[in-house]
DNA sequence: CTACACTATATGCCGTGGCATATAAATCGA
DNA sequence: TCGATTTATATGCCACGGCATATAGTGTAG
């Protein structure tokens, strides 16, 4: 299927841009990037949320929270309803970086696609895709094992 | 643009899956399906046209090779016409996992969008996908350093 | 022909993720 | 309540990719 050939293509090279543009403006990566910005937008979200939202394994997720909340952008809070987990929180500064960092996120990405994707092809684009994701989801295909 | 990071989700959960079932049925990883898949179809190419096709940089696919050729499955012949480079080449083993391999991949990818994919939406998404595919590897967007 | 710039690839160090395992806490059952 | 099981996360080891650099070979100006 060529198709999926050229999905990953376009993954690849647009998270790689994506990547590039945010480290020498911001000192993140894209990855680093979308954790700051679940937690903005899901604030209370635990170690296991991350992992599943980005089907990365559970301790690859904490190793990224040590290193977010190393340099100051995000805390564990104690979880009051289960001393296992940790509540995670973006700091002040967490919160005023991940603001900036989608702008330029979102500045790149439209540089990126906005001018290629032609619009009138774009709403069966975007639903072909928020389908499959969902029922991928639900079935939980490609969650790594740890 | 949530439609991004639907694409990025959805590369993520079947790149996994697939990798997943190439691992277990035959041993290699989605990448190295990939790279051997590539040199079936595009044989005498240099590891710098992998880079290329992958959007992956020069040292890390130099290594991959190394892998492949470590287990047999590739070998790098002397290029007659620039002794600085080699001519890649799938061995008689390389040939006969790629082909046993590509059933496999076909089969699951077919399972995990043949049925979600709604199939009018299909040739929009492939037209925008490769349109997309085009203009970032004539531009070199997302090609790594090294 | 030779020095110099350039190119193709290989190698070393580091960061990151996968997977297995360890640890702590919650839950369940008797 | 106490032990067994399960759950949530953390940690250790390994594989792999990025980037910087090294090395070998090519092209070119003189």
């Amino acid at each position: 299927m060529g198709l999926f050939a050229d999905l990953v293509r376009c993954e690849t090279r647009l998270y790689n841009a994506l990547n590039d543009r945010l480290r020498e403006r911001h000192g993140i990566v894209a990855s680093q990037f979308e954790f700051l910005r679940h937690l903005r937008d899901h604030p209370g979200s635990r170690v296991a949320d991350l992992a599943a939202e980005f089907a990365v394994g559970i301790g690859a997720t904490s190793k990224g929270v040590d290193r977010l909340e190393k340099q100051g952008w995000v805390l564990r809070q104690p979880n009051p309803s289960d001393r296992r987990s940790s509540l995670l929180a973006l700091t002040g500064a967490g919160s005023t970086l991940v603001d900036a960092a989608e702008a330029t996120f979102a500045e790149r990405l439209t540089e990126l696609i906005g001018d290629t994707l032609d619009v009138s092809a774009m709403p069966a684009v975007a639903r072909a895709l928020s389908g499959l994701r969902s029922v991928l989801e639900r079935d939980q295909i490609g969650m790594p094992t740890g």
